[in-house]
DNA sequence: CTACAAATTGACAACGTTGTCATTTATTGC
DNA sequence: GCAATAAATGACAACGTTGTCAATTTGTAG
């Protein structure tokens, strides 16, 4: 019915073979064999039949990703992922994964050792999950794990730079004349929280800036931490000119929070997040923030994972990239302190 | 390496295909065969190679899904079919598709032709497509339509019911004393858009209010829309005490206008929104809306496809399935007039 | 007990590619 | 021009399953 490899080499007149060789880009093939070849190819319109070729090689040429549902930025990883998968000729096979859960354990199972999966990538916090690490040393899968909310041990990793996110988007602030800058601290298990409050407190000592403990307010990376966390910075007298809230959601809470407490922003205060999440545009004024470069991270990753299974990489490699300020309308000179 | 159907059958004394039969649920294996079998594939931990079978039967037990990146509802749509993707057993191949883009049309033809996937699901806005419902119908892959933009054709579809879900939004205004409601349509090129204001005239209606065009604003179904309608609707005497926004993130864009314009929710006026978007939870006060089923909605595409494709329905099913009213703080009493 | 149908089982081909290795052809060094 | 080497090519097995069909066993009606 469909044309086959056989079809091709009789109209090529050469072996089945050689049409492999030429499909696959391999050596040991004369220019003219590959250009006739490539004519009958044409001609005939041969498409090389996938299932016969993983089954002949054994390779799933698949690779499965691990997303938290409920998750931070899944959807920023998800769409990179996908798009690379397709410049590499690689299947993505995605799965919402929730860490203990004995369903989400039994999808990983069913990637690895059903669908055997060539590779793995995890998002966070799935680095974390004691079931992953397992399966992926007892099954000798490749994986890359992307912005781990762990970066110890041996396993690569490809991440954004928090620490240099938050340095520079404090810079940013103090660069406006902020010298009176809130931090909102996310939970202290995500290494991105700590990374991002060490860039954060590393910006205020380049500038000679003094720390002040009542700045910075634990919260959560969500609209209620920012809302609350506002709330409680800008109870007494002595508040901040400027709020790095951590993530672009919980800046969209400190946003609301202004407003209802009728502070302009930037006007009295200035306001920024990080992710550069798609609601951070919508928002009025627009949330200045640090992206990451997912697809760029993404890029890295799937190529880290693509040399582990051809065999041109032993895979321990350990990437960090820098994010990029994005400025919007929620970051502002600092007001006139005479005004 | 691995083990083989060829073991189990050594193990169980039996041939190939009966192990396959066993393997397969098909008939025709005796009771005592059927236990032997099963015995000696838990035992030697066998799992069918997957790589053979799709060769074998010249089936990807994949489904294709069409996401638009930008897209309404995308990740609602996305999480739900991976989940019943799963449990039917089928892959999923997610593709980010811009209408009309050659890279998204590449990639929908690799889909089909080379990853040979057995169905398509499209959410809206890949219905309307040309080049999609042009592939379909040329390479006879079924498809089933999420949500279609276009009802029109004899084309498969599953979809939430706009009108009706509209309608028990508007009837909830109106329950609670509310006579001045407005309604933001989206753009009327989208059915929803239409959809969700025949819903709302035709509550307006049964209960004999009067429709009035000054308070249906023409708008995008984003924040910035939102917001702008509400400026309109609010500016003169004659305002509305319920404003129902045609979507979440619109009806975001309405509770900051109202904020800013020192407006109380609901105290003064109710917003409600449309589908139930996460952002619609984490807003002070959380958006009545209306809630549409998505996991059934693919739940019941992905049903309709593998009948198909085992068979067992000939694909001509077009479903339309209730939204659920979702109460939150947004909306109340009309407030006394009197007050 | 026989004839026939139904249930059960197995032998073997087929699916279309890639991997291995042998063979043929071209190239190089002397 | 000859041997040695490298490049090009092809024959054929292997991958592990399912589909087809024939063979065998079991059950049933008369």
């Amino acid at each position: 019915m469909a044309v086959t490899i056989k079809d091709v080499a009789r109209a090529a007149g050469c072996s089945i073979k050689t049409v492999s060789r030429v499909v696959n880009d391999e050596p040991y093939v004369s220019e003219a064999t590959r250009a006739r070849v490539q004519k009958a190819i044409d001609e005939l319109g041969y498409v090389p039949n996938i299932f016969a070729r993983r089954f002949a090689q054994q390779r799933s040429y698949t690779l499965g990703v691990l997303l938290h549902s409920g998750g931070y930025n899944q959807q920023a990883w998800l769409s990179s992922i996908l798009e690379i998968g397709y410049e590499y000729n690689y299947d993505i096979l995605p799965q919402s994964y929730f860490p203990a859960y004995k369903k989400s354990q039994q999808k990983l199972a069913s990637l690895i050792h059903e669908r055997r999966i060539d590779g793995l990538v995890t998002t966070p916090p799935c680095d974390l999950d004691e079931f992953v690490l397992q399966q992926v040393t007892q099954s000798g899968i490749p994986l890359v794990r992307v912005n781990p909310y762990d970066r110890s041990g041996d396993l690569p990793y490809v991440s954004g730079d928090d620490f240099q996110g938050a340095r520079m988007l404090t810079q940013h602030l103090m660069d406006l004349g902020h010298r009176r800058i809130a931090f909102f601290r996310g939970p202290l298990n995500h290494r991105m929280s700590v990374d991002r409050f060490h860039g954060y407190r590393a910006a205020l000592e380049e500038g000679r800036l003094e720390y002040r403990a009542e700045w910075v307010q634990d919260s959560l990376f969500n609209f209620d931490g920012g809302y609350n966390a506002t709330r409680m910075v800008m109870r007494g007298e002595d508040r901040p000119t400027a709020i790095f809230a951590g993530s672009d959601e919980s800046a969209q809470g400190a946003l609301f929070a202004l407003r209802e407490m009728g502070i302009e922003v930037p006007g009295e205060v200035s306001v920024a997040g990080f992710d550069d999440m798609p609601l951070a545009g919508n928002t009025w004024p627009g949330i200045t923030t640090v992206q990451m470069p997912y697809r760029n991270i993404v890029e890295q990753a799937v190529n880290l994972l693509v040399d582990v299974l051809n065999k041109k990489d032993s895979g321990l490699q350990q990437v960090i990239l820098p994010g990029r300020l994005i400025l919007r309308g929620s970051t502002g000179p600092v007001p006139d302190p005479q005004g």
